[in-house]
DNA sequence: CGGTACATTGAAGGGGCTCAATCCACGTGG
DNA sequence: CCACGTGGATTGAGCCCCTTCAATGTACCG
């Protein structure tokens, strides 16, 4: 069994706490299942896979701090990235229900994960119906995200797929309290931004770069920022909606 | 309340069963419960929305025999379809788990439909752990056909896209006893297809008409004929098992 | 200081799109 | 029974978005 290395102490809130109190209101009891299950973790380092293809998993993960990748690559080197995780979301599904892992999951960066076994998240289905829903909610997120990037690289052009993009990462980075009101930190490289969207290396820089000309976006040490949210959102069909609604308070009970 | 009509009695074996058999073996209560599941029906016809987009929804659907799309229409026409769905196959999330649907699934052939509640599923998943696994197991084989989708779309040729699709749909459809060894209906029109693979309608035409040239497949009167299932596949880069592989022996234990 | 990783820009080519015409099967109403 | 309309399949011509290949710039790092 490998090291298990503890992080000392939370920098911050634990990620899916925060991300969930977005959403419901939570009894104090209820933050503390939650921290507990973000609380055993584990250190990988930049570069190193979290979870390889091929290989058999028992759990899933939360990503507590980093991010990862889930790629695959093909025979001849074409390489598609699957979701791109930052703090907060599960890993490993659906490789924890299959016999061999289908794809690798990549960290991007220094990152922690906590292991959740699937019977105890059953059990947590079970006794806390507030967070089953609101684990299902994230997941329905989640679903919603392969989605729109589905749209992005079937039915837009380079230019709207790398605004939606942008807008998509300022989102999700927002929630979870790694950006501000119109930037943020890009934590992908242009090749991964290419990968991500089924664009190349040159043209994701010239499409960028257009981006910047039109001065809707403007990007220098790799800091992000959306120079005009209404504009860029109308050129990506851009909807925040996606990532945002939910409802709790008829949901368990009329389900 | 919309009329509720009820089928008759099911033709064949309920599809989600059949499904669920082909992993587990199912005790007969077992199999009791789960066409219980699928037993209230609701019927909509060939062309009519199943789910609408803005409305709300408050319960998952198994579609027990026809086939729908769900799809998004971009303002200015662009259609992307986001997955097909088959008998068997739940319909209506994330729809169900937002204040309002995100997307419209369609009917393209009369459909009948089975309603289940949230709470009904988390109490499955609470005191049927063996059937709640084969249920997860399911969403993780829709979630790789997702990832899969990306990847057609993100990095393979139209060649390629299409044989993949071909051939997903062949093994989809075996499961549920809708195909045999190298054959099936095709469901879909050539418009249906580029849509979902993101490709122009002429250019499907002439990517099914290499296909046939390079006599890998044949299609006449809407009958598909796989004739040579390893190149095809080989060609595709397409690996059956991601839609096969499941492990229930130590999930349930170990996870 | 050389090496590596990443960003940037140019030139040329191709895969797939748009636009358009044609064909065919089928259903429907006069 | 035929004329017509409709939905779908098929094929061609021209073009454009994006790719490939290549070179260069630049920051960082051991």
């Amino acid at each position: 069994m490998p090291p298990r290395p503890m992080t000392a102490k939370p920098r911050v809130a634990r990620p899916l706490t925060r991300k969930l109190s977005r959403l419901v209101t939570l009894a104090p009891g209820e933050i503390g299942i939650l921290d507990d299950l973000q609380s055993a973790t584990r250190v990988i380092r930049r570069n190193r896979e979290i979870i390889t293809e091929g290989r058999k998993y028992d759990a899933l993960l939360i990503l507590i701090d980093g991010v990862s990748i889930r790629c695959r690559i093909l025979h001849d080197g074409r390489r598609q990235i699957l979701n791109i995780a930052l703090p907060g979301d599960f890993i490993g599904f659906p490789s924890a229900f299959s016999e061999r892992a289908l794809y690798s999951i990549t960290a991007l960066s220094d990152c922690v994960v906590a292991p959740v076994t699937f019977l105890r998240l059953l059990s947590l289905f079970d006794s806390q119906p507030k967070l089953a829903a609101a684990i299902f909610w994230s997941f329905a997120c989640e679903a919603a995200m392969y989605a729109e990037h589905l749209i992005d690289v079937g039915r837009r052009s380079a230019l709207e797929r790398v605004a939606h993009f942008l807008l998509e990462l300022l989102t999700r980075l927002q929630v979870i309290g790694l950006a501000d009101e119109r930037s943020f930190r890009m934590p992908l490289t242009q090749e991964l931004i290419g990968d991500a969207l089924g664009l190349s290396v040159p043209h994701v820089n010239r499409t960028l770069r257009q981006l910047r000309d039109d001065e809707l976006v403007s990007i220098e040490e790799h800091i992000v920022i959306i120079r005009d949210v209404e504009a860029l959102s109308a050129l990506a069909d851009f909807e925040r909606s996606y990532l945002d609604q939910f409802r709790l308070p008829d949901m368990i009970t009329k389900c």
